[in-house]
DNA sequence: AAAGTAATGTTAAGAAAGTGACAATACTTA
DNA sequence: TAAGTATTGTCACTTTCTTAACATTACTTT
């Protein structure tokens, strides 16, 4: 199953299939079908069917999908059967909540590292990690092999931050400050930006 | 121009090009066209046309768009020419770092209100903020009259807050908590899931 | 064991979204 | 002023995505 010809629409649900299944498998379930996560999700059972069918049988005819298996399945493809380190720059409020975020752990991902360019910031303890000073980016990211970044400084910043994570070998990016940032075409990016989903509702209110 | 026909895709796509404004606009820039608004979002100009389209002629031909005239018109059309309270539930770090964050205000929202239900928590400031106790979520939100709740709840909390805010007359809620949440068909939802996004990422690499 | 029920895997049709092309228009330069 | 350049508004085409339908398979009940 070559993984260049599943279309990137599907790769996104993926994760959101994958979070369901937790909560299926927390509420004590062992089994479950397209129409029931369907219906938890707000998506069509025929979508979920032929997005899983992508990556190959999961389910058996007649009796739905068994829920640690295909967790387990999608976690192989989402390439999160491990735990990737994490770099996040900005050591302000949003840095400090994302690294006391307990969501991340136990669905891939570690912040191994924290950068800020704030003398006050430098030096000080977050929940075991020392505040590093933005100049270590390049060093310390190549040192450690990371390959994922947070941005959480303000927007201002929030470009050249980038560019010197490109620079350390960066390969994606999950950027929290509300501005489009440029890349290269190597490079992933996505965008956490609270206000365009709130704006998106609006329209229809 | 009837708001029904367009499509919610396209209506996803405005406050990203709302933002890709107001970052031209800081740059001292007065004008931009569709293919430098493309370029820097990677979208095609074609698309960005057409879906400005839908809502009127907001450009000039041969000279292109006026930034200042298209973002107000956006802001119009997305409802944010006015300011919006929200209510917050949820005060611990995410909540904090909710309230802290400056990028609501000048983007149409604003932080009226925040409840929790930890009794330590109830009481305390935030920014100008007092938290309030859960139970009032019901009488504060008729009373304030707000429209759009944040979830800043942990996961096993999520769904019975979901319901207390939709039966206080909530119509648009943004969920911080990493799961999926069921609601009336009236009531508009969207997820803030960093991990979704990262996930999405780590397929490809 | 047979009939009934439930759910997948799979296909084809339909719907939606995106792209390319170009006439029309405005500005710029010689 | 005339020619050249830039860029929108717009349409038709192409591609992509979604949905509906159903044969096949597995389980359940009588």
């Amino acid at each position: 199953m070559p993984p260049t010809t599943i279309p990137d629409i599907v790769i996104g649900r993926l994760p959101v299939y994958l979070r369901a299944l937790t909560q299926f498998e927390i509420s004590g379930n062992k089994v479950t079908s397209s129409h029931e996560m369907g219906e938890h999700l707000g998506i069509s059972s025929a979508q979920i069917r032929k997005d899983l069918l992508h990556f190959g049988e999961f389910g058996k005819q007649g009796t739905g999908y068994n829920i640690s298996y295909l967790k387990e399945q999608l976690e192989v493809i989402l390439r999160v059967n491990q735990e990737w380190d994490v770099a996040l720059v900005g050591a302000g409020g949003l840095g400090n909540a994302i690294v006391n975020y307990s969501g991340f752990r136990g669905r891939g991902f570690r912040i191994a590292v924290v950068f800020d360019n704030n003398p006050a910031k430098i030096g000080q303890k977050i929940d075991d990690l020392i505040v590093l000073s933005a100049d270590q980016i390049k060093t310390k990211i190549s040192k450690m092999r990371i390959r994922i970044a947070m941005v959480a400084v303000p927007s201002g910043q929030a470009q050249s931050v980038t560019n010197k994570l490109v620079e350390a070998g960066i390969e994606s990016i999950l950027n929290y400050a509300p501005t489009s940032l440029t890349v290269p075409s190597k490079v992933r990016i996505h965008h956490i930006d609270p206000v365009v989903g709130l704006q998106h509702m609006t329209y229809y209110m």
